[in-house]
DNA sequence: GATGATTTGTACGTATGTATA
DNA sequence: ATATACATACGTACAAATCAT
């Protein structure tokens, strides 16, 4: 999943894992389609036990659901589902939000505002993965600076597994602009220390990175060569 | 972790997670402790195969920690650690019963309102486990009240992980009448569609519950006998 | 630093439970 | 409804990596 892509992994199962989670997030596999360990260890020119550990991992992020002796599947990606899905990401992305603009130090501050700065000449280049990344480090800085490490780990995990779908949403012709524009915002509130006004600026960015994401797609879907 | 009690399942992997589970939260493995499969096989007497597919589960929960081809050991839970874990508990809960507030229908808001009236005759006799079941009953009418199912699942498993501390914490003296005060706080916000009023009170039912197990976990620390 | 012991990671075989004809 | 086919769940075996001496 990408949390480190210059990392190969040399565990059979981790790579599996990797390869599918991709597959999955970027729609390759069909939700609800059934994933059958033998036709899958073959494909990877693995045994099944390494793929039957991979299978756990996708179901423990809920990629996959598994029923018990009877296989597992992709787990139902509808649009509601995606919905509810960056809903989650906007309200935790608002929680840490406002507990680091309460706690975070001046050397962290300062550090955030910095990264802010950098991402101005990705947007004017529009360098999509390359602000991407910064994005990933803005709201990481947040998240270490909520200064609980358990909720660091926790926005991690799932905004990896939101990491597809991110990077979808960016593709909307004029959205980094408008993505680097919310995230001034969020920055000035933390600055101020007004953790409560920094959440509601969160979670407008987030539903707005929603939004874009929902219009993207529904293009997408009618226009389907890419 | 006794997400159902009632529930002998048949695999033989889900067992030994659910067993591993209660021994970590119940202290009984102690953090750092090396989780050698054979010998919990051996334990189980099963092979290692649902053990390792046990222990990644339990990974995936951060209860254990796996390093590649270093074996698992039981994660760090300081007493900083499990202080992190409520205060994201509570977050988590504040946020879901701020949308609870706003989103739940009459029908549910009248159910949430009978739990808590049925919760009053166990906390009159005392009885910690037919209350923290009801307590269970309460908040999960909260998650779902939030129409967000993604954000239930992840709210249930969270509650899950910390099954064991809750328990813990409603046996101080007095607790669970505090407890229920705080409850009743909290649904008067819901009834009035309060939710930032019903988030500010349940993030202060969870710090007074974090704030109990810390005192009791203190005391029984002094006093080990139990 | 090298060697032996232990443990993990993977392959493969078998039985039980599920789905289908 | 019964039987057949098939996938999963678990056990066993071996190779490779880690650790202990």
């Amino acid at each position: 999943m990408s949390s480190d892509d210059a990392n190969p992994n040399p565990l059979l199962s981790e790579r599996i894992r990797i390869a599918l989670a991709d597959e999955i997030t970027a729609g390759t596999l069909r939700p609800g389609q059934a994933l059958d360990e033998q036709q899958i260890g073959d494909r990877f020119g693995a045994s099944r036990t390494p793929v039957r550990e991979a299978l756990r991992q996708l179901a423990a992020a809920s990629l996959v659901e598994i029923r018990p002796r009877r296989g597992a599947i992709v787990a139902g990606f509808t649009a509601e589902r995606i919905v509810e899905m960056f809903e989650m990401t906007a309200e935790i992305e608002a929680m840490c939000v406002r507990l680091a603009a309460w706690r975070m130090t001046p050397i962290e501050r300062s550090r955030l505002a910095r990264l802010h700065e950098e991402s101005e000449a990705m947007v004017l280049d529009n360098d999509i993965d390359a602000y991407d990344r910064l994005n990933w480090e803005f709201h990481r800085a947040i998240y270490e600076g909520t200064h609980n490490s358990f909720l660091a780990e926790q926005a991690i995990a799932l905004r990896d597994r939101m990491a597809a779908f991110r990077r979808t949403q960016l593709r909307e012709s004029g959205r980094p602009v408008r993505s680097r524009g919310e995230h001034e915002k969020v920055l000035e509130a933390i600055m101020r220390g007004d953790g409560e006004e920094a959440a509601r600026c969160m979670r407008a960015h987030m539903f707005n990175a929603s939004a874009a994401l929902d219009r993207f797609t529904a293009k997408r879907e009618s226009a389907p060569n890419n």
